[in-house]
DNA sequence: GTCAGTGCAAAGCTTTTGCAGCGCG
DNA sequence: CGCGCTGCAAAAGCTTTGCACTGAC
């Protein structure tokens, strides 16, 4: 029998939670909620659908606290805060093993992810080119996705 | 030697004021004002800058006409808004001539501009593999730009 | 003369802040 | 058993909307 393939054994939501431990920040409260959906969450969402699915889900959180996360999370690397120029920021998981950009409908509104690795080489060379110290990219395509396409006039 | 490049006669101005006349909008008030200031900025603006530098020349305008201007520009073509991730949307005009991105300090907020031939080429390729008619795209990219790297702890 | 375009004020959103109480460490 | 974290409510932005009036066509 082969010997099982080594998965990483925590999730995000695991070593987000135990990395705040670390850091001195307390747990049970608030903070594990959010990280916990985040840790589920398959796209990007705004503070406000995250207060509304832990509501949903019977978890009472005030939306202040769900500000007060995800601007902690944001500042320690472990999420990101996207703006796909909705006038209202979305943030998301900062998953280790991956890293997409965003293609948003403008008709639809509908987001989707994408990874590229031509685009990532093009970026690295930028960054050593520009006299920046660069910490994070971030490209947002935009236009009618293939149902939109398909219906619209 | 190489042929002169001829270049527009007309400022990019002048031509989005054209283009709105041909399009049966009325010219002449606050609308024009934006343009012509629009025209002439080096990076990408604020409305609430926008409003404050006409004010500054003894143009007296509302902050609202200047975001329906810009909101009219925008759904147009002719201005493009600019989302850097500061919470408040940033335009600029759409030069036929150029196509640029963003880099902004996160230290000190400032914001450059550049052009890069690879990374263009990256996205039209994405382009073309994704199912979306693309109409536009932005790439942001943050971090501390020289002064604040020298300066910073 | 008409009615698109405008300035002002008020409303609507998202996000931040103040504060008293609760509960983790 | 202190003080970090929380919920609520209020405040602070940015942006949009309502409305009466002005001026371009």
């Amino acid at each position: 029998m082969r010997p099982a393939i080594i998965l990483p054994v925590t999730s995000w939501a695991e070593r987000t939670s135990r990395s705040l431990r670390e850091h001195g920040y307390r747990t049970g409260g608030a903070r594990e909620a959010v990280i916990e959906l985040l840790g589920t969450e398959h796209c990007c969402s705004t503070a406000q659908e995250l207060h509304d699915r832990l509501r949903q889900r019977g978890r009472r959180v005030g939306l202040a606290s769900v500000y007060r996360a995800l601007e902690l999370l944001t500042e320690l690397g472990l999420a990101k805060r996207i703006d796909v120029g909705e006038g209202t920021a979305r943030y998301e998981a900062a998953h280790l093993e991956e890293h997409h950009h965003h293609v948003v409908c403008d008709d639809c509104g509908r987001i989707e992810s994408f990874e590229d690795a031509p685009l990532e080489r093009a970026i690295a060379a930028i960054e050593q080119r520009l006299g920046y110290a660069i910490a994070m990219h971030e490209v947002v395509l935009r236009g009618a996705c293939d149902d939109c396409r398909g219906a619209t006039a």
